[in-house]
DNA sequence: TTTAGTTGAATAAAG
DNA sequence: TTCAACTAAA
């Protein structure tokens, strides 16, 4: 078997991961060196090399995004080796699904168990609270469900949790967690952590089944190892046994999810489990120039906790960071548009090669503003996704009572949604019934209108809605996936609704409800039922739960991008803007609270090293935090930057003269050193507790026609002097 | 039951 | 400041 051309390609470290013969190995992999790559090749090696078949091997990533680029790079190695055979690649949480559906009866799930996700998990938990007499005003929901999903991460049920008799706080949070799990239990809903927990217990508790997925598997591949949470290691332990072999690529550098749960504990940990483990370091870098890469390495080194690694590339050492002071966010941002202006007219480059990456998404906003007005095009990442928003999960909450007319969950969300004159009254009413008699909502409504028990006028509605529940049904018998949908929409009259409710938002909405059925059309074409264990109905609303995301529609224009940080990472681009590099906002304040500098810092160097060609480090001096203006001190990293790397740009001794008639800027003097302005005619400044400005472009004298922009104070000056 | 007005909180977010 | 959640009136 020739595999020259999966080794070839291959830098000596590379090589050595991809063909190493031994049974537990460790990729470091810096930011920008190959890793996927590295797992790709890997797979395809012990393919090639006739060490495994495709069905033996199994690739874990964390999102759906990164399976699917693993996909379909493997698919040009393998139709080359062995037939139609893929391996099995999926996210830990669609791999537990799918272990849970095969599996359901062994552990304990009714068979067409319901996905929760987060925002139907809190719902739950206040349903649960509420059922206990809990006064909710007085209880924060969220650090229940916070409490609850730490429990299940760590692997731990209600019952093995330990509790000091002292700390009454965590005895109560235990006791909203073991009926919260016999809620669960009875209404057949799992929520994300929940699919893992039983996932585990699945092999944990039952040797045959574990024995039965350890031969089928040897191979055990993971991405993103860093992100791993306690649960998610214990269960890749125990699959992979004695017998499999674990290939696992990470960064510690780039753990910055552990308020998620992640844990780089777990690189320690697997050092300990497989003490023969081997470590392969990938710090060739092939993405960013010498500089980028030395600022990187410099910042992360005032890091104690670390494995250690220097990233270094043999390319260019290329231009200085630049670092702008403003004098606020608003001037930040119009620095941000001004120089995004200059690049696009001296190299036409592409937009969405650039990047404004902040710490908060509350910074979007005025960046936005900025863009908006020197109408740059622009596109925001993050916020709500698609299967996340109310108008597609009303439509599915209706396809979800379709099939299981007993989901309460389904049933709470559409029971007056369009209103239909079924208020709050009328549905504790409904739920009261239910809870006396131990039936669902949906039975106990049927009741209600069978027996009465409510107003006439609530009575009628209530018939009008179960009609409605029942001809959906009866007609969605006959009817392909979209088309179902399609008639969920016309007949609930959803899109008369969203009009109603909010004029402006209604195009956006009943553009998602048609998208829908779209996504709904490909999902069938796509979709071959693989397990007859479930519907395509049931498939595809379990789809919806687990792929949150859903790729923003058109990305055929050329924009700049606009991100967290967070959701930086993976990503790479040729000019990056750090904004908000202050202390208090990066370091965040709650991080400097709670001492997790070292994770700031990581969520730094992932910023700087998104950078190809060039970085911009922002950063003002004072800034607005709700509704108050704030005097702000550099953030920490910039000092953790050598300065020799680093071009300021503000002009601090910078004087601008204006023609105050035409408001043209005529001069501008640095020193005594007298520059022209060449571009534009600038913009004058003037916000609350802050002298007004003036940002121009110049050119400037010394060394290359280098253009700069200098905001500087503004002076009353004549035409004439 | 619905709505308009008031109060209070505001790190990051995949599956 | 802004936005979501809540309270009080129509």
């Amino acid at each position: 078997m020739d595999v020259s051309n999966l080794i070839n390609p291959l830098n000596a470290p590379q090589r050595q991961a991809v063909t190493s013969d031994n049974p537990h190995l460790l990729v470091l992999a810096g930011a920008g060196s190959g890793k996927t790559r590295v797992l790709i090749h890997r797979i395809a090696w012990l393919m090639a090399s006739e060490q495994a078949t495709a069905c033996q091997i199994l690739a874990v990533t964390f999102t759906n995004k990164a399976a699917r680029e693993m996909q379909q790079r493997i698919t040009a190695f393998i139709d080359e080796t062995q037939g139609q055979v893929k391996p099995w690649m999926g996210t830990f949480h669609s791999i537990a699904h799918r272990l849970l559906r095969i599996h359901w009866q062994v552990a304990k799930l009714p068979q067409h168990f319901q996905l929760l996700d987060n925002d139907e998990q809190l719902r739950c938990i206040k349903k649960v609270l509420r059922a206990l007499h809990v006064d909710e005003k007085n209880e924060d929901i969220r650090q229940v469900q916070s409490f609850i999903n730490k429990c299940k991460n760590e692997g731990l049920r209600a019952k093995e949790v330990i509790v000091s008799e002292r700390d009454i706080r965590q005895q109560v949070l235990v006791q909203f967690y073991t009926a919260y799990e016999t809620h669960c239990q009875q209404a057949g809903v799992v929520d994300f952590c929940e699919l893992l927990l039983r996932a585990y217990e699945l092999f944990r508790d039952n040797p045959d089944i574990l024995q039965q997925y350890q031969s089928r598997y040897r191979y055990f591949l993971v991405d993103e190892f860093q992100d791993t949470n306690h649960l998610q290691y214990l269960w890749l332990r125990l699959w992979s046994g004695e017998e499999g072999e674990l290939f696992v690529v990470g960064d510690d550098d780039q753990s910055i999810y552990s308020w998620r749960g992640a844990n780089v504990g777990n690189i320690a940990r697997l050092q300990e489990d497989y003490p023969k483990l081997e470590y392969v370091r990938l710090e060739q870098n092939y993405r960013s120039t010498q500089t980028i890469l030395h600022a990187a390495n410099s910042l992360i080194s005032h890091n104690t906790q670390r494995l250690g690694k220097q990233l270094w590339t043999d390319g260019e050492k290329g231009s200085p960071l630049f670092l702008y002071s403003a004098y606020s966010e608003t001037d930040e941002a119009e620095f941000i548009a001004q120089r995004i202006l200059y690049y696009q007219e001296k190299t036409q480059g592409s937009l969405d090669n650039i990047v404004l990456l902040y710490r908060t998404s509350a910074q979007s906003r005025v960046l936005e503003e900025a863009l908006l007005q020197h109408s740059i095009p622009y596109r925001i990442y993050g916020g709500l996704r698609f299967y996340e928003r109310a108008e597609i999960k009303d439509c599915l909450a209706y396809l979800q009572l379709l099939l299981n007319p007993d989901s309460d969950t389904a049933f709470e969300r559409v029971i007056n949604t369009p209103k239909r004159g079924i208020g709050d009254r009328s549905v504790e009413e409904i739920r009261r019934i239910a809870r006396e008699q131990q039936i669902s909502l949906w039975q106990a409504c049927c009741r209600l209108i069978e027996y009465g028990g409510l107003a006439k006028r609530t009575i009628n509605a209530l018939q009008l809605f179960v009609n409605l529940i029942n001809s959906l049904k009866k007609d969605s018998e006959s009817l392909a996936l979209a088309d179902q949908i399609a008639a969920i929409q016309s007949q609930a009259k959803l899109a008369d609704y969203y009009k109603k409710i909010h004029k402006q938002e209604a195009e956006g909405r009943l553009e998602n409800l048609a998208e829908l059925v779209n996504a709904a059309r490909e999902f069938s074409l796509y979709d071959m039922v693989s397990d007859s264990t479930i519907s395509q109905q049931e498939h595809f609303l379990a789809h919806a739960v687990l792929e949150t995301g859903g790729e923003q529609g058109d990305s055929t224009q050329d924009r700049v991008q606009l991100m967290t940080l967070h959701l930086a990472k993976g990503l790479e681009f040729d000019t990056v803007f750090l904004c908000g590099l202050e202390e208090q906002l990066f370091p965040h304040r709650n991080s400097i609270r709670e001492d997790n500098l070292e994770e700031e810092r990581r969520l730094c160097y992932v910023g700087i090293t998104r950078a190809q060609r060039e970085l911009y480090l922002c950063h003002s001096e004072s800034r607005f935090v709700y509704g108050q203006r704030h005097y702000t001190e550099p953030s920490r990293f910039l000092a953790e930057i050598p300065s020799e790397l680093v071009e300021p740009i503000r002009l601090s001794t910078a004087k601008t003269f204006f023609s105050p008639s035409s408001q043209q800027v005529i001069d501008v003097v640095v020193g005594d050193q007298v520059v022209h302005p060449i571009f534009g005619e600038g913009t004058v400044i003037e916000e609350e507790g802050i002298e007004p400005r003036k940002l121009v472009q110049v050119s400037f004298a010394e060394g290359e026609k280098w253009l700069v922009l200098a905001t500087a104070q503004l002076q009353k000056q004549t035409e004439s002097s």
